[in-house]
This record gives structure tokens, C-alpha cells and sequence, in this order.
RNA sequence: GGAGGUGUGGCCGAGUGGUCAAUGGCAGCAGACUGUAAAUCUGCCGGGUUCGCCCUACGGUGGUUCAAAUCCAUCCGCCUCCA
């Protein structure tokens, strides 16, 4: 085995900084990160998931970006499945019935994460370990020795806690177990660095703790924030409907990044592109002095991060795509197509072409406006049972500004 | 173990016998506008319909009533307090 050549100190504190919410404490890694290249040994990075959502977004990105930066300078990171911790993690116990099938999913979900975290991560250089292997062992007798080496106090300082707890809201014990449970991960790794969305500070800090009274040397917490998604105010989140998933179309994902608020993009370029934050600079300057229109700059993110996820050139479709379909009101080019009856009133074969739900939204739409047929708008109520005569070539129904098909009268 | 509260459309939340497909907000959809799928304004927002109406829906079930989201019984879920 090779020694691992790593950059110079300051090198590597400016990359593993960029987009940093937390870093503490800054000098302890700095002096890591000398020992590492003095010793030409590879710090160990920690980072836990928790294979609950399988469905990974660009939030979740930010963090992988984050451990990217680790392994690019050559140090050792461990992708920790928080199989244990998952296991035992629903509160409501409503799935306690059944562990065996939930030790199950846990699995498959976990595989289904690892397949769409390498998009970001190498592969080769990440190792994927279980808290399995070590919280099974511990056993009950283990917990509560492990519980009575932190107190009450200490975990109601954690703010979501503490606001539970002065609402009147339960808090059940296993979820005050989780931040000691997740402590003992970093012990049980004897890890170097902790990294995590800002949220998880606190049960990062606890890591360091339960390290320093084992008599380890503490690991250094470094969180990255939470990415605010396509609205420009939430989190980004799949339920809150604002995320690009990572298997979004490259055309979904370019058109949703060009509807972000303009303020937002600098943000998104810090943590989602490795543009040189002086480049970033630049550009935001040049947007404010006005001779660089936004447009420009936001399109330039679309396409890096479509291209991150899809390669250049589904990027450069996407792009080509989406001017035609909005700029100039033109029509994607592959569109689904359906063959409908003769004589079918145009409400039904806007359900049957899927581009209505129902009967009632169908005619709703077409009284809205909403419809054209070979780019003529057709509108009013007489418009809701008008049939279009059969022909040879399939007509272009739009719905809307995104929905389109091709109809083949029969 | 005891006392009390609560369960309404995708979400939050009004409504306490008919005028309720159910106020309002959010989300969503559409139109106008725009560099944008942003912002703003306007409209729509359970389903079917021969446009008369009809069906489904207010935790589940059963009942009272001409009529129930609203009253009664029972069951289920969630929450709080006391022990």
C-alpha cells in the first residue's frame, strides 16, 4: 500500500471550510490534519445515515459534497448505516410488530441509498460500515451503561427537547437514547471528524464528549447547512414538494433550478458546484453592477448541476429543451402518444391522453384556457365537447404550460 | 387505575340538527405578466352528469330524526393532568 499523498495544511482547511456552518474546534483539526500528513495516515471521516428515506435529493448532496471534499484530499471515510438506530427509531410503535421484515427494509433501503450516494462518492474510497456491528453487542446491560455516563440536563439542552418538554409534548425515552446511541458510534470508530447537516450538531457534541471521558482524543464536528430549496424560505425536502431528487429528468432538474429565487442561487453555487468561491464572487458582482444578466448565471447552475447527475450532454438537452418549450412556447421533443376514438368530445380525450385526472378538471381546464390544439388556444364552454376530425398526422394537445401530447385520431 | 380533552377535505383549521361539498389559510392547478416553472394580480380547486340533478365525504360501526360533520351508544386512534 501506497502512502497517501495529501495536499498541504492549509490547502485542505480552505476546501473542508467552504460552506462550513460549524467547525469546531478549527485549530484541533488543523493540527490533525498536520499530524495525518506528517504520518502520511488518513484521518477517519464519520458520517451517519439513517436509511428511512431512500429517496436522495440535492439537500442531501450538500453532505455528500462535504465527505467528496475528504476522500479528494485523500482521507479515509466511512459511510455509517444507522441500521441499529433505524431499528429502533419509530416512535409511534406501530412497526414493532414486526422486526424481522423491518430489519429487512432497513437493508434493501440502505442498498437503495448506497446506489444513489456514489453518484457523489468514490466508490473505491468509501467504506460502508453498519451500527449494527457494534450496538448489537452491546446488549441492555451495555445501554445502561452507556446511559449513565451522560445526564438529563446535558440532553435537555438540545432546543427541540427542551421546547417538547416546555410545551407539554411527549418525549419517549428512546429518542433521549438516540444522541447517546449515535455518540457511541463515533467511539465504537474512533473517529477523526463527524460531519453533519447543521441539525445534527448536537449529537455530533455528544460524540466528542462520550470520546473524551473514554480517554479517546475527541473528533472534530463539522457541519454543513441545511440547502433551502426550490421556494427560497423551507429547507429542501421531498415532502414540503420543493427537492430535485437526483433521478429527476435532466429536464425536470433544469427547469426547477432556473425557477429558484435569484437571491438563492449564490448559495446553491457554494454548496452544490466546486466553482471557486472567488468565481462565485465575480459573477455575484457582475449580476449587481448589471452587466451580467441572472439568467445567465442561474443557467450556468442548472447545467452544472444537470450535468453532475446526467453528463454534459443530457445537460445541454435539457437546456436546449427548455428554451424551446418556454421561451419560445415550442414542444418537447418526445412526447408521450395516444390513439383515441373517433367522435370522443375533447373533455374525455384530455383524460384519456392523461393530461386531465378527471372529467371535471377537464372541463374546467378547457374553460380556463388552458388548452391548445396545434398551438391554438381553444377556449370557452363550447370548446368542452368539440371534437376534433380524424386526420393523418396526430394533433399537439398542450395542457397548461408543461403538459403535452400527441393525438392520433383513429 | 382515575379525570379530562381531541379526531373535519393533501396539510392547518372553522363549523354543534336543515340554508354544508362544508368559512378561512397553506399547498396545488390555470390565465395574465416575466429572463424563469420566481414575484405579483385574477380565476379554479371531491367525483359523475343528458347541466335537472345524482353519488361519495367530516376516525369506525350501529342508532335517533322527515333531515346528522353536528344528537345518542359503542369501538378505535391521539393528547394532557392526577396516581
Amino acid at each position: 500500500m501506497s502512502t497517501p499523498q495529501f495536499p498541504p495544511v492549509d490547502e485542505q482547511m480552505s476546501l473542508l471550510k467552504r460552506g462550513a456552518v460549524d467547525l469546531i474546534e478549527e485549530d484541533q483539526l488543523r493540527s490533525k490534519l498536520q499530524r495525518s500528513l506528517d504520518q502520511g495516515k488518513p484521518l477517519t471521516v464519520k458520517v451517519g445515515f439513517d436509511p428511512s428515506s431512500p429517496d436522495l435529493h440535492l439537500g442531501h448532496t450538500v453532505l455528500l459534497r462535504k465527505m467528496r471534499h475528504f476522500q479528494q484530499l485523500g482521507h479515509r471515510v466511512v459511510f455509517l448505516v444507522g441500521d441499529f438506530t433505524a431499528m429502533i427509531g419509530d416512535p409511534t410503535g406501530k412497526k414493532v410488530t414486526r422486526p424481522q421484515l423491518e430489519r429487512e427494509e432497513v437493508l434493501a433501503n440502505a442498498q437503495t441509498y448506497q446506489e444513489q450516494v456514489f453518484k457523489v462518492l468514490d466508490r473505491e474510497a468509501t467504506v460502508v460500515d453498519f451500527n449494527s456491528r457494534w450496538l448489537s453487542p452491546l446488549g441492555s446491560e451495555g445501554l445502561i451503561r452507556l446511559a449513565g455516563r451522560y445526564t438529563l440536563a446535558r440532553l435537555m439542552e438540545r432546543e427541540d427537547f427542551r421546547t417538547r418538554f416546555a410545551n407539554g409534548q411527549p418525549i419517549h425515552i428512546h429518542e433521549l437514547l438516540y444522541p447517546l446511541v449515535q455518540g457511541y458510534d463515533s467511539v465504537a470508530l474512533a473517529a477523526d471528524v463527524e460531519l453533519g447537516g447543521h441539525d445534527q450538531i448536537f449529537n455530533l457534541l455528544v460524540g466528542r464528549s462520550l470520546m473524551r471521558e473514554d480517554g479517546l482524543e475527541p473528533q472534530i464536528c463539522l457541519t454543513v447547512p441545511l440547502l433551502v430549496g426550490l421556494d427560497g424560505t423551507e429547507k429542501m425536502s421531498k415532502s414540503l414538494g420543493n427537492a430535485i431528487a437526483l433521478d429527476d429528468p435532466p429536464r425536470e432538474a433544469y427547469g426547477k433550478t432556473l425557477s429558484i429565487p435569484d437571491r438563492l442561487m449564490w448559495d446553491w453555487y457554494l454548496l452544490l458546484t466546486d466553482l471557486p468561491e472567488s468565481e462565485i464572487e465575480a459573477r455575484r458582482a457582475a449580476v449587481a453592477e448589471g452587466s451580467l444578466h441572472p439568467k445567465k448565471v442561474k443557467q450556468e447552475l442548472a447545467r452544472r448541476i444537470v450535468t453532475d447527475y446526467h453528463g454534459a450532454e443530457a445537460a445541454r438537452e435539457a437546456e436546449a429543451e427548455f428554451e424551446r418549450v418556454f421561451a419560445s412556447g415550442g414542444a418537447p421533443d418526445d412526447l408521450p402518444e395516444f390513439t383515441i376514438d373517433r367522435d370522443t368530445p375533447l373533455f374525455r380525450l384530455l383524460v384519456s391522453a392523461e393530461l386531465a385526472p378527471s372529467n371535471k378538471e377537464s372541463r374546467r381546464l378547457i374553460e380556463q384556457g388552458a388548452v391548445s390544439v396545434d398551438g391554438e388556444p381553444l377556449r370557452g364552454s363550447d370548446a368542452i365537447s368539440s371534437i376534433l376530425p380524424s386526420r393523418e398526422e396526430p394533433y399537439l394537445l398542450k395542457v397548461g404550460k408543461r403538459r403535452f401530447a400527441r393525438i392520433l385520431i383513429a
